[in-house]
DNA sequence: GTGAAAGCGCTAACAT
DNA sequence: ATGTTAGCGCTTTCAC
């Protein structure tokens, strides 16, 4: 017998099909439901398969079938809460139809994107979903070729070619602004993102817009990167500089945190002297240790859609139409706005997370 | 000619033999500086590659080499934030040696190791770095029959014959208690984690031999699961069932972001009324916000241990030989529990983050 | 130093 | 309904 390469233990699909006492193209067959083949037959292959323990080589298959069953997930950065939530339900959906899913970080730089699109394309990936497209969303598509082979989400693109799930950011900047107008509020500080993201951007519009609607209002702007850094960054300076803001946006809940724990360390009053709002509606932002109001982004369904969009559009063997989906937000009203005795809510024994009380139109009061 | 399966842009190695003038097998040799190649051929094919923008298909390398550079990383739920800023720390080790990182989340459930890992393997997967091993121990084991294929980490084996990158549990836990005890609190609650995960119970067990030290010193423990939710319930019940105590310490942050929550909840004032301390050192918990002492285990660097570990392991021939490092952990002393008024720090501008004042052994205050 | 040829494990024409 | 055969794109003996 002449030395062999093959792993040791593989049993492989001829194996199979000498221990059934067929030919491989049976087996084969059997393993994907293809064509008819003898319910006799059948029987014969699945029993030698579960004897032998036989499992196919997703490679070899992958090999000449082009398709490797493999997802990408460009994000930013795992380490804001958002993603981890996002990528989730990315994947819970993507194993339901047998796909697996690699998270990848780009931290916000073309190269990194480039970098690791390359990497993953020539190993071969049949789709990508971009959560954090922003100044790489060219090198996406050129890198990509086929634009049906991606989904944005989170941020929208600005290509009008491609498929993305997006949140209504500019309803819900818009609902959360003209609520803190309606509470009063004439100073409002937004805490914005980079101009490359096309769902900060979003928001910022909305809220300049809701903020025109009261001729008295004013509007404050400071830019930022998403971190809790440039939420402690922005407070800071604001303060430092005397600037009597009643209530600040930040535009997500990571820079509220940020901006929280600047004015907590600089002695003011949420939302007794300054109020405060956050945006994606994360799990943290409900603990009472933040109490935050926050704009709720409904993560889960925009994962799951954003892969049915993306294995649909792999599937289909038709002309590519790109679709888009907008998702309604929902404005979740909390002590960082709403101020209350902390204290009441301790009648309730375990205080109460979610629970809607007085709702409003598309809102909650938690 | 004959219809071709060929995916319709792909350049393979044959392209480039024939732009070169040369054969498959040399360029396959100067593609992986395989063996001598006259260094004007090398010149040759380089420059054929570069002109035909030929990147090999890892696919038909994996199928050939049975080595896809293919890792797993098994977290029991990437939406505690800890296993973020582990995944970036290995990732970023991982892709610099060419491998790339699949996270799969086990939720602590043995049936989801298993599916994963399953798939994976046959998939093809080179090594696995299991992060949160538990009841799933086993199973892990036995699916990829050679133990050099996988390096355990945060959370201790039990298996004597596989290798680990761990932090030093008890160490950090006893000098925690330590600390608590030297301060004057008596009754200190634990709120502990499962008992299947050993990073938890090491933990435990350092925390109950520390409060043997003072002989008045009591110690009550609450079982969990490492979930926000365990922190709330466990600091609800004790209270609720008249508990007097005067320090908790959570099994990590995200614990004691619920135990927070309770308690401010309920009216406590922190470190006031009771004091708290959490485990891990998240960039979270660093925050005015929460201003928590916790017990750093410096994540980054045990991320990048675990992927050297395993890929030397990989790479080596030899007789496998289990290693396993323990790496120190770090007190970091916030207002959790030494009290002083927040509004101090303001006069420092932007408040420090993890400046460390006066230091202790192998402690700093924050 | 270089090339021809035999696979890796699988799928898909094309027979039968 | 089943088998034969030719690849998928690459690595690797074994000749030259």
């Amino acid at each position: 017998m002449s030395a062999r390469r093959r792993t040791p233990g593989r049993v492989t699909i001829v194996d199979v099909a000498h221990e059934a006492g067929v030919s491989v193209t049976t087996v084969s067959r059997v393993l994907r439901d293809h064509a008819e083949v003898h319910s006799e037959t059948r029987a014969t292959v699945r029993a030698a398969v579960d004897r032998l323990g036989y499992r196919p080589s997703l490679i070899a298959r992958a090999l000449v079938s082009g398709q490797t069953h493999l997802l990408v997930l460009l994000v930013s950065d795992v380490t804001n809460p958002f993603y981890p939530q996002l990528a989730k339900s990315i994947e819970h959906e993507a194993a339901k139809a047998g796909y697996m899913v690699v998270i990848c970080n780009t931290e916000d730089r073309v190269q990194e994107t480039r970098r690791s699109l390359m990497w993953l394309l020539h190993q071969g990936v049949d789709g990508v979903i971009h959560a954090s497209s922003g100044r790489d969303e060219a090198v996406v598509l050129s890198l990509l070729g086929d634009p049906r082979r991606v989904v944005f989400t989170n941020r929208p693109p600005k290509s009008q070619s491609v498929s993305y799930v997006v949140s209504d950011n500019a309803g819900g900047a818009t609902a959360l602004t003209r609520h803190l107008l309606a509470k009063g509020h004439r100073k409002i500080g937004f805490i914005g993102g980079p101009s490359y993201a096309r769902n900060a951007t979003e928001r910022l519009y909305a809220f300049t817009q809701a903020i025109r609607e009261v001729p008295e209002a004013q509007a404050f702007v400071a830019g930022g990167k998403f971190s809790t850094t440039c939420g402690e960054q922005a407070v800071t300076e604001w303060l430092q500089s005397g600037c009597d803001l009643s209530a600040i946006i930040a535009i997500n809940d990571s820079v509220a945190l940020g901006a929280m724990g600047a004015l907590m360390s600089l002695g003011y009053d949420i939302p007794g002297d300054i109020a405060l709002a956050g945006f994606d509606g994360t799990d943290f932002a409900a603990s009472p240790v933040m109490r935050l109001t926050t704009v709720d982004q409904h993560v889960d369904e925009m994962g799951r859609r954003a892969v049915k969009l993306l294995l649909k559009q792999l599937s289909d063997p038709g002309p590519f139409v790109p679709l888009s989906e907008v998702l309604p937000c929902r404005l979740l009203l909390r002590g960082s706005t709403e101020g209350g005795a902390l204290t009441s809510s301790a009648k309730n024994g375990p205080y109460p997370l979610k629970r809607p009380l007085s709702a409003g139109a598309g809102s909650e009061r938690v």
